[in-house]
DNA sequence: TATAGATTCTATAAATCTATAGAAAATATT
DNA sequence: AATATTTTCTATAGATTTATAGAATCTATA
C-alpha cells in the first residue's frame, strides 16, 4: 500500500463509489454503528483495502456529508437568485432539496443525522456552506416581505430554519419509504409554509400544484 | 452482584438517575458513540457496577426512549381530549411538546435520533405510543375541517406529520441553544403551523400570543 | 513478453468495549 | 454487636474495531 498516483479516472471513479458506499452504511448504521468492514463489504472489496480509498472513517463522514451538500447549495445559489414570484422560487427551492434526499445514496441523511460526531475542526466547510444555504432561503422571505408577498411581522430566520427543518423531515420519510410521491410531498410542503392549515383566500391548491410542475432545474 | 430485591426506593431512584445519565450521554453522543463507562463517569460510578441497574446497553437506550414518551403521551392524551378551539389545543399541544424537551434530560432527542438502533422487538412499545401521539394530533385537524375551522382539502396526516417534525426540529435548537425562549418558539410554530408566512386575514399576531399564555396543563 | 506501477489481499498490533464474577464495602436488621 | 442484605468495586474474558505493513495480484505500457 505505497502512495500511489491517486489521480487516475479509475481511481477517481472507486473512490467515489467508497463515499457512496460509506453514505448507504452510515444511513442505516449510524457513524459509530457502522464499521469500516461494513462499508467494505458494501463495496465487495475487503477491509483492509478501503484504506486505499479513504484516510480514516472520519474522513469518510465528511467526505460523505460534504458530497451531500456541495451540488446541493449549488443548485440552491442559481434557484435563489432567479427573478421569480416568492412562490415559485420556494416551489423550486422545496422540489430540490427533497430531490436531493433520494439522489444521492442517502447522503443528505448522514449529514443531517450523523455530522454533529465529527470533530469541531473537520465541520469548517460543512457550517460554511449549511449556513450559506440558510441565508440564500433566508433572504428570499425578506424580499417576500419587501414586496409585500408575505405578512410584515415574519420572523424570516425562523421561517427559513423551519422550512428547512420540514424539508429534513418529509427527506428522511422520502427515503423510508419509497412509496411516497416526491411531487406530493414537495406540494405539501410548500402550502404548508406558505399557507398553513387555514384556509387561504384567493387560491385553490391546484395553482400550487401547476407552479410545482413548471421546476426549473 | 446476586439478583437482588430491586424494589427498594433507593434502588428504583438510582435506577432512574442511571436513566438520565444514559439520556444524557447517548444526547451528547449517539448510542454507538456512547460507551458504558461514559454513563457510569456521568453518574458518578464505576462502569463494572452500571450493570447492577441497567440489563445491558440497549436496555438502557429502551428505557431512555420509553422515559421520554411516557408521560409525554399521557399529557397529550388530556390536552387534545378537551373540548376548546383547534388554536387553543394546538398551542397547549405544541407547548407541551416543545416544553418536554428542557425536562428530561434530553431523553426526547435521544428517542427521536437513536430509537431506530433499537432492534425491531424492542420498538413496539416505543411505535404504540408514538402511533398513539401521532393519531391524536391528527384527530385535531379531522375535527377542525369538520368544524370549518380549516380548509378542507387539507391532508390532516401530512399535516399532523409535518407539525411534529417542526417541533422535534426546534426542541433539538431549543436544547443545543438556550438563549432561545420556549414561549417565543411555541408562538411562532403555532402560528407557522396555522398560517404559514402569508398575510392570515382576521387575526392580528397578538392574538396567537395571548392563546399560549393561558395553556391549560 | 518483461517490467513498473496500481490495486487488492491477508495478517495483525493495539486499542476499545460489553458484560460477568467474585471480593469488598456500606447499610440495614436482629 | 453480630449478622444479613444491598450496593459498589476490581479484574477480566471475549469480542470487535481501526489502521497499517507487506505480500500477492492485476494492468498498462515499453
Amino acid at each position: 500500500m505505497t502512495s500511489p498516483q491517486k489521480s487516475s479516472a479509475r481511481y477517481q471513479q472507486q473512490r467515489q463509489r467508497a463515499i457512496e458506499a460509506a453514505a448507504t452504511v452510515f444511513a442505516d448504521k449510524g457513524f459509530h454503528g457502522a464499521s469500516t468492514q461494513d462499508i467494505a463489504s458494501q463495496l465487495g472489496i475487503q477491509q483492509g483495502s478501503l484504506y486505499y480509498y479513504i484516510d480514516s472513517k472520519e474522513a469518510a463522514l465528511e467526505e460523505v456529508c460534504l458530497m451531500a451538500l456541495r451540488g446541493y447549495v449549488a443548485q440552491m445559489e442559481h434557484i435563489i437568485q432567479q427573478t421569480l414570484p416568492l412562490e415559485t422560487k420556494l416551489a423550486n427551492a422545496i422540489r430540490a432539496h427533497l430531490g436531493s434526499y433520494r439522489e444521492h445514496n442517502e447522503a443528505m441523511k448522514v449529514h443531517n443525522e450523523q455530522r454533529l460526531y465529527l470533530p469541531e475542526q473537520r465541520r469548517n466547510q460543512l457550517k460554511a456552506l449549511g449556513s450559506r444555504y440558510r441565508q440564500l432561503l433566508e433572504n428570499v422571505f425578506h424580499e417576500a416581505v419587501m414586496v409585500g408577498d408575505v405578512r410584515n411581522d415574519l420572523d424570516c430566520h425562523f421561517t427559513a430554519r423551519s422550512l428547512i427543518g420540514l424539508c429534513n423531515y418529509w427527506g428522511v420519510m422520502l427515503l423510508r419509504d419509497q412509496t411516497l410521491q416526491l411531487q406530493d410531498i414537495s406540494t405539501k410542503c410548500l402550502q404548508q409554509c406558505l399557507y398553513g392549515c387555514a384556509p387561504h383566500p384567493n387560491r385553490h391548491a391546484n395553482d400550487t400544484q401547476k407552479i410545482l410542475k413548471r421546476t426549473v432545474i
